[in-house]
DNA sequence: CGCATATCAGTAGGACTGAAATCA
DNA sequence: CTGATTTCAGTCGTACTGATATGC
Protein backbone atom coordinates (compact mmCIF):
# COMPACT_ATOMS: atom_id res chain seq x y z
CA UNK A 1 0.00 0.00 0.00
CA UNK A 2 1.22 3.31 -1.26
CA UNK A 3 -1.08 5.87 -0.37
CA UNK A 4 0.59 9.65 -0.02
CA UNK A 5 -1.73 11.80 -0.27
CA UNK A 6 -1.16 13.15 -3.76
CA UNK A 7 -0.81 16.78 -4.74
CA UNK A 8 -1.76 18.46 -7.40
CA UNK A 9 -0.48 17.18 -10.92
CA UNK A 10 0.61 19.74 -13.76
CA UNK A 11 -1.52 19.77 -16.43
CA UNK A 12 0.85 17.87 -19.06
CA UNK A 13 0.65 15.04 -16.87
CA UNK A 14 -2.99 15.06 -16.33
CA UNK A 15 -4.30 15.25 -19.70
CA UNK A 16 -1.50 12.69 -20.77
CA UNK A 17 -3.45 9.44 -22.25
CA UNK A 18 -0.48 6.89 -21.87
CA UNK A 19 0.18 8.35 -18.12
CA UNK A 20 -3.77 8.16 -17.30
CA UNK A 21 -3.81 4.87 -18.65
CA UNK A 22 -0.47 4.14 -16.23
CA UNK A 23 -1.66 5.66 -13.38
CA UNK A 24 -5.00 3.86 -13.45
CA UNK A 25 -3.42 0.49 -13.84
CA UNK A 26 -1.65 0.88 -11.20
CA UNK A 27 -4.34 1.72 -9.00
CA UNK A 28 -5.96 -1.65 -10.79
CA UNK A 29 -2.54 -3.27 -9.63
CA UNK A 30 -2.81 -2.39 -6.11
CA UNK A 31 -6.10 -3.87 -5.71
CA UNK A 32 -5.41 -6.73 -7.43
CA UNK A 33 -2.00 -7.90 -5.89
CA UNK A 34 -2.92 -6.81 -2.65
CA UNK A 35 -5.86 -9.34 -3.07
CA UNK A 36 -4.60 -12.19 -4.33
CA UNK A 37 -1.89 -11.71 -2.18
CA UNK A 38 -3.81 -11.82 0.95
CA UNK A 39 -5.41 -15.57 -0.23
CA UNK A 40 -1.39 -16.81 -1.29
CA UNK A 41 -1.85 -15.82 -5.34
CA UNK A 42 -0.60 -13.72 -8.08
CA UNK A 43 -1.80 -12.41 -11.28
CA UNK A 44 -0.14 -15.18 -13.23
CA UNK A 45 -1.76 -17.67 -11.26
CA UNK A 46 -5.02 -16.79 -12.30
CA UNK A 47 -4.31 -16.02 -16.23
CA UNK A 48 -2.49 -19.45 -16.27
CA UNK A 49 -5.18 -21.39 -14.22
CA UNK A 50 -8.17 -19.88 -16.15
CA UNK A 51 -6.55 -20.57 -19.70
CA UNK A 52 -5.82 -23.99 -18.52
CA UNK A 53 -9.57 -24.56 -17.54
CA UNK A 54 -10.92 -23.00 -21.04
CA UNK A 55 -8.65 -24.39 -23.24
CA UNK A 56 -7.20 -27.49 -21.35
CA UNK A 57 -4.09 -29.06 -21.19
CA UNK A 58 -1.77 -27.24 -23.00
CA UNK A 59 2.23 -27.12 -23.84
CA UNK A 60 3.64 -24.05 -22.05
CA UNK A 61 4.75 -22.29 -25.08
CA UNK A 62 0.88 -21.95 -25.86
CA UNK A 63 -0.07 -20.95 -22.43
CA UNK A 64 2.51 -18.23 -23.12
CA UNK A 65 0.98 -16.88 -26.50
CA UNK A 66 -2.37 -17.00 -25.27
CA UNK A 67 -1.12 -15.13 -21.74
CA UNK A 68 1.16 -13.05 -23.15
CA UNK A 69 3.20 -14.07 -20.38
CA UNK A 70 6.60 -15.00 -21.06
CA UNK A 71 7.64 -18.24 -21.88
CA UNK A 72 10.69 -17.65 -19.02
CA UNK A 73 7.95 -16.60 -16.70
CA UNK A 74 5.93 -19.57 -17.46
CA UNK A 75 8.16 -21.86 -16.33
CA UNK A 76 8.97 -20.63 -12.90
CA UNK A 77 5.09 -19.89 -12.79
CA UNK A 78 4.41 -23.55 -13.77
CA UNK A 79 6.74 -24.56 -10.62
CA UNK A 80 4.76 -22.69 -8.05
CA UNK A 81 1.47 -24.22 -9.36
CA UNK A 82 2.55 -27.52 -9.75
CA UNK A 83 4.31 -27.42 -6.02
CA UNK A 84 0.46 -26.33 -4.73
CA UNK A 85 -1.24 -28.94 -6.57
CA UNK A 86 -3.18 -26.90 -8.75
CA UNK A 87 -1.90 -28.23 -11.92
CA UNK A 88 0.02 -31.48 -13.36
CA UNK A 89 3.05 -31.29 -16.22
CA UNK A 90 3.26 -34.65 -18.04
CA UNK A 91 5.54 -34.93 -20.89
CA UNK A 92 3.88 -35.36 -24.10
CA UNK A 93 3.51 -38.63 -25.76
CA UNK A 94 2.96 -37.02 -28.99
CA UNK A 95 5.35 -34.11 -29.43
CA UNK A 96 8.23 -35.09 -26.34
CA UNK A 97 9.74 -31.31 -25.91
CA UNK A 98 6.61 -30.43 -24.72
CA UNK A 99 5.14 -30.09 -21.16
CA UNK A 100 1.92 -31.06 -20.96
CA UNK A 101 0.20 -28.83 -18.04
CA UNK A 102 -3.25 -30.19 -17.09
CA UNK A 103 -5.49 -28.38 -14.05
CA UNK A 104 -6.45 -31.05 -11.24
CA UNK A 105 -9.58 -30.74 -9.26
CA UNK A 106 -7.81 -28.56 -6.44
CA UNK A 107 -6.86 -26.06 -9.32
CA UNK A 108 -10.74 -25.53 -10.45
CA UNK A 109 -10.98 -24.80 -6.32
CA UNK A 110 -8.25 -22.90 -6.22
CA UNK A 111 -9.89 -20.99 -9.56
CA UNK A 112 -13.26 -20.72 -8.16
CA UNK A 113 -11.48 -18.85 -5.12
CA UNK A 114 -9.39 -16.53 -7.33
CA UNK A 115 -12.93 -15.80 -9.45
CA UNK A 116 -14.36 -14.78 -6.36
CA UNK A 117 -11.91 -12.72 -5.09
CA UNK A 118 -11.18 -10.67 -8.38
CA UNK A 119 -14.59 -9.86 -8.68
CA UNK A 120 -14.64 -7.91 -5.47
CA UNK A 121 -11.99 -6.19 -6.92
CA UNK A 122 -13.44 -5.66 -10.43
CA UNK A 123 -15.91 -4.09 -8.45
CA UNK A 124 -14.16 -2.15 -6.34
CA UNK A 125 -12.10 -0.47 -9.49
CA UNK A 126 -15.24 0.31 -11.31
CA UNK A 127 -16.96 1.39 -8.38
CA UNK A 128 -16.61 5.39 -9.37
CA UNK A 129 -18.23 4.72 -12.94
CA UNK A 130 -22.17 4.01 -14.15
CA UNK A 131 -22.99 0.64 -15.44
CA UNK A 132 -23.15 1.76 -18.80
CA UNK A 133 -19.46 3.78 -18.23
CA UNK A 134 -18.13 0.51 -17.40
CA UNK A 135 -19.16 -0.87 -20.61
CA UNK A 136 -18.23 1.48 -22.64
CA UNK A 137 -14.59 1.66 -20.92
CA UNK A 138 -14.21 -2.03 -21.65
CA UNK A 139 -14.86 -1.51 -25.55
CA UNK A 140 -12.55 0.71 -25.57
CA UNK A 141 -10.09 -0.77 -23.86
CA UNK A 142 -10.52 -3.83 -26.17
CA UNK A 143 -10.71 -2.12 -29.22
CA UNK A 144 -7.16 -0.55 -28.50
CA UNK A 145 -5.58 -3.67 -27.25
CA UNK A 146 -6.74 -5.97 -29.89
CA UNK A 147 -5.52 -3.65 -32.89
CA UNK A 148 -2.15 -3.24 -31.24
CA UNK A 149 -1.34 -6.90 -30.43
CA UNK A 150 -2.17 -7.23 -34.46
CA UNK A 151 0.37 -8.04 -36.58
CA UNK A 152 0.85 -4.40 -37.92
CA UNK A 153 0.90 -5.28 -41.31
CA UNK B 1 10.10 -4.91 -27.74
CA UNK B 2 8.00 -8.17 -26.84
CA UNK B 3 5.78 -9.07 -29.56
CA UNK B 4 5.06 -12.41 -30.06
CA UNK B 5 2.13 -12.86 -32.05
CA UNK B 6 -0.70 -13.47 -29.25
CA UNK B 7 -2.49 -16.65 -29.04
CA UNK B 8 -6.69 -16.41 -27.98
CA UNK B 9 -6.75 -15.58 -24.60
CA UNK B 10 -8.81 -17.06 -21.73
CA UNK B 11 -12.64 -15.16 -22.24
CA UNK B 12 -12.33 -14.82 -18.23
CA UNK B 13 -9.48 -12.79 -19.38
CA UNK B 14 -10.52 -10.40 -22.00
CA UNK B 15 -13.61 -9.26 -20.38
CA UNK B 16 -11.59 -8.47 -17.33
CA UNK B 17 -11.30 -4.83 -16.63
CA UNK B 18 -8.32 -4.77 -14.48
CA UNK B 19 -6.51 -7.12 -17.03
CA UNK B 20 -7.64 -4.90 -19.94
CA UNK B 21 -6.06 -1.92 -18.30
CA UNK B 22 -2.54 -3.62 -17.25
CA UNK B 23 -2.11 -4.82 -20.85
CA UNK B 24 -3.31 -1.71 -22.79
CA UNK B 25 -0.82 0.55 -19.78
CA UNK B 26 2.11 -1.99 -20.78
CA UNK B 27 1.26 -1.29 -24.56
CA UNK B 28 1.41 2.17 -23.84
CA UNK B 29 4.54 1.84 -21.56
CA UNK B 30 6.32 0.19 -24.49
CA UNK B 31 5.79 2.77 -26.75
CA UNK B 32 6.60 5.49 -24.12
CA UNK B 33 9.78 3.72 -23.17
CA UNK B 34 10.93 2.92 -26.36
CA UNK B 35 10.27 6.08 -27.80
CA UNK B 36 11.64 7.52 -24.72
CA UNK B 37 14.91 5.36 -24.53
CA UNK B 38 15.43 6.76 -27.86
CA UNK B 39 16.45 10.08 -27.03
CA UNK B 40 18.53 9.14 -23.73
CA UNK B 41 14.84 9.81 -21.50
CA UNK B 42 12.45 8.29 -19.25
CA UNK B 43 8.94 8.38 -18.17
CA UNK B 44 10.03 10.29 -14.90
CA UNK B 45 12.31 12.86 -16.45
CA UNK B 46 9.21 14.25 -18.59
CA UNK B 47 7.29 13.66 -14.79
CA UNK B 48 9.52 15.88 -13.27
CA UNK B 49 10.60 18.15 -15.80
CA UNK B 50 7.41 19.46 -17.03
CA UNK B 51 5.74 19.52 -13.22
CA UNK B 52 8.91 22.04 -12.77
CA UNK B 53 8.24 24.15 -15.65
CA UNK B 54 4.56 24.73 -14.90
CA UNK B 55 4.78 25.08 -11.10
CA UNK B 56 8.04 26.50 -10.95
CA UNK B 57 11.02 26.14 -8.16
CA UNK B 58 9.72 23.00 -5.89
CA UNK B 59 11.41 21.13 -3.05
CA UNK B 60 11.51 17.33 -4.00
CA UNK B 61 8.75 16.14 -1.56
CA UNK B 62 6.74 18.40 -3.37
CA UNK B 63 7.57 16.67 -6.70
CA UNK B 64 7.21 13.46 -5.32
CA UNK B 65 3.58 14.64 -4.11
CA UNK B 66 2.44 15.88 -7.19
CA UNK B 67 4.08 13.19 -9.58
CA UNK B 68 2.92 10.27 -7.74
CA UNK B 69 7.19 9.25 -7.85
CA UNK B 70 8.57 8.15 -4.23
CA UNK B 71 10.79 10.37 -2.53
CA UNK B 72 13.06 7.17 -3.13
CA UNK B 73 13.54 7.40 -6.88
CA UNK B 74 13.26 11.08 -6.89
CA UNK B 75 16.49 11.52 -5.40
CA UNK B 76 18.07 8.76 -7.91
CA UNK B 77 16.36 10.78 -11.17
CA UNK B 78 17.01 14.11 -9.73
CA UNK B 79 20.97 13.79 -9.56
CA UNK B 80 20.38 12.20 -13.36
CA UNK B 81 18.39 15.07 -14.12
CA UNK B 82 20.93 17.23 -12.47
CA UNK B 83 23.85 15.55 -14.26
CA UNK B 84 22.65 16.20 -17.45
CA UNK B 85 22.23 20.10 -16.34
CA UNK B 86 18.53 20.04 -16.63
CA UNK B 87 17.38 21.10 -13.09
CA UNK B 88 19.59 22.80 -10.15
CA UNK B 89 19.34 22.06 -6.84
CA UNK B 90 19.89 24.65 -4.42
CA UNK B 91 19.74 24.72 -0.50
CA UNK B 92 16.43 26.49 0.09
CA UNK B 93 17.63 29.44 2.70
CA UNK B 94 13.92 29.53 3.59
CA UNK B 95 14.35 25.84 4.91
CA UNK B 96 17.33 24.42 4.94
CA UNK B 97 16.31 20.84 4.86
CA UNK B 98 14.83 21.24 1.07
CA UNK B 99 16.25 21.28 -1.97
CA UNK B 100 14.97 24.01 -4.20
CA UNK B 101 14.92 22.18 -7.17
CA UNK B 102 14.50 24.56 -10.71
CA UNK B 103 14.30 23.96 -14.44
CA UNK B 104 17.16 24.96 -16.51
CA UNK B 105 16.71 26.80 -19.83
CA UNK B 106 18.76 23.36 -21.34
CA UNK B 107 15.72 21.92 -19.39
CA UNK B 108 13.04 23.74 -20.85
CA UNK B 109 14.84 22.75 -24.20
CA UNK B 110 14.81 19.52 -23.33
CA UNK B 111 11.01 19.34 -22.05
CA UNK B 112 9.86 20.60 -25.81
CA UNK B 113 11.94 17.51 -27.24
CA UNK B 114 10.17 15.47 -24.92
CA UNK B 115 6.87 17.10 -25.68
CA UNK B 116 7.50 16.42 -29.39
CA UNK B 117 8.03 13.03 -28.41
CA UNK B 118 5.53 12.22 -26.32
CA UNK B 119 2.97 13.85 -28.43
CA UNK B 120 4.05 11.05 -31.36
CA UNK B 121 3.61 8.70 -29.40
CA UNK B 122 0.14 9.47 -28.01
CA UNK B 123 -0.79 9.74 -31.51
CA UNK B 124 -0.07 6.14 -32.36
CA UNK B 125 -1.22 4.73 -29.30
CA UNK B 126 -4.61 6.30 -29.46
CA UNK B 127 -4.45 5.54 -33.54
CA UNK B 128 -7.32 2.74 -33.29
CA UNK B 129 -9.64 5.03 -31.38
CA UNK B 130 -11.58 8.12 -32.95
CA UNK B 131 -11.29 11.56 -31.82
CA UNK B 132 -14.60 10.89 -29.31
CA UNK B 133 -13.59 7.62 -28.44
CA UNK B 134 -10.57 9.21 -27.42
CA UNK B 135 -12.25 11.93 -25.55
CA UNK B 136 -14.33 9.38 -23.99
CA UNK B 137 -11.66 7.08 -22.75
CA UNK B 138 -9.64 9.85 -21.65
CA UNK B 139 -12.45 11.11 -19.16
CA UNK B 140 -13.19 7.81 -18.52
CA UNK B 141 -9.45 7.12 -17.44
CA UNK B 142 -9.86 10.53 -15.29
CA UNK B 143 -12.70 10.01 -13.11
CA UNK B 144 -10.99 6.53 -11.92
CA UNK B 145 -8.19 7.87 -10.99
CA UNK B 146 -9.68 10.86 -9.24
CA UNK B 147 -12.19 8.96 -7.54
CA UNK B 148 -8.98 5.97 -6.54
CA UNK B 149 -6.71 9.25 -5.46
CA UNK B 150 -8.98 10.98 -2.97
CA UNK B 151 -8.75 9.83 0.28
CA UNK B 152 -11.25 7.15 0.99
CA UNK B 153 -13.37 9.11 3.01
C1' DC C 1 19.24 -28.60 -41.50
C1' DG C 2 15.80 -25.09 -39.56
C1' DC C 3 12.40 -24.52 -36.04
C1' DA C 4 9.92 -25.07 -31.62
C1' DT C 5 10.06 -26.10 -26.80
C1' DA C 6 11.59 -25.86 -22.08
C1' DT C 7 14.87 -24.19 -18.87
C1' DC C 8 18.15 -21.18 -16.50
C1' DA C 9 20.70 -17.08 -15.46
C1' DG C 10 20.54 -12.55 -15.55
C1' DT C 11 19.01 -7.57 -16.67
C1' DA C 12 16.16 -3.34 -16.33
C1' DG C 13 12.90 -0.08 -14.86
C1' DG C 14 9.33 0.83 -11.69
C1' DA C 15 7.13 0.75 -7.12
C1' DC C 16 8.04 0.49 -2.59
C1' DT C 17 10.18 -0.13 2.53
C1' DG C 18 13.04 0.94 6.53
C1' DA C 19 16.31 3.43 8.63
C1' DA C 20 19.38 7.33 9.26
C1' DA C 21 20.64 12.27 9.39
C1' DT C 22 19.08 16.90 9.35
C1' DC C 23 16.39 20.62 10.63
C1' DA C 24 11.69 23.39 11.33
C1' DC D 1 9.52 16.24 21.16
C1' DT D 2 6.96 15.86 16.78
C1' DG D 3 7.02 16.05 12.09
C1' DA D 4 9.02 17.00 7.39
C1' DT D 5 12.81 16.38 4.20
C1' DT D 6 16.55 14.09 1.95
C1' DT D 7 19.30 10.18 1.30
C1' DC D 8 20.82 5.33 1.07
C1' DA D 9 20.44 0.50 0.83
C1' DG D 10 17.66 -2.73 -0.18
C1' DT D 11 13.27 -5.80 -1.73
C1' DC D 12 9.60 -7.32 -4.89
C1' DG D 13 6.88 -8.54 -8.89
C1' DT D 14 6.85 -7.79 -13.74
C1' DA D 15 8.76 -7.78 -18.35
C1' DC D 16 12.27 -9.19 -20.98
C1' DT D 17 17.02 -11.11 -23.17
C1' DG D 18 20.44 -14.54 -24.26
C1' DA D 19 22.12 -18.95 -24.15
C1' DT D 20 21.58 -23.90 -23.84
C1' DA D 21 19.68 -28.52 -24.42
C1' DT D 22 16.45 -31.25 -26.55
C1' DG D 23 13.40 -33.05 -29.95
C1' DC D 24 10.37 -32.40 -34.29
Amino acid sequence: MALVKPGIAAKRLTSLPSRLLTQVALVANRLVNDGLAAIGARRYHYALLSTLAEFGPSSQASLGRRTGIDRSDIVSTMAELEGAGYVTRLNDPADRRRNLVTITNKGRKRLGELDRELDAIQDALLAPLTISQRERLILLLQKLYARHSEPVE
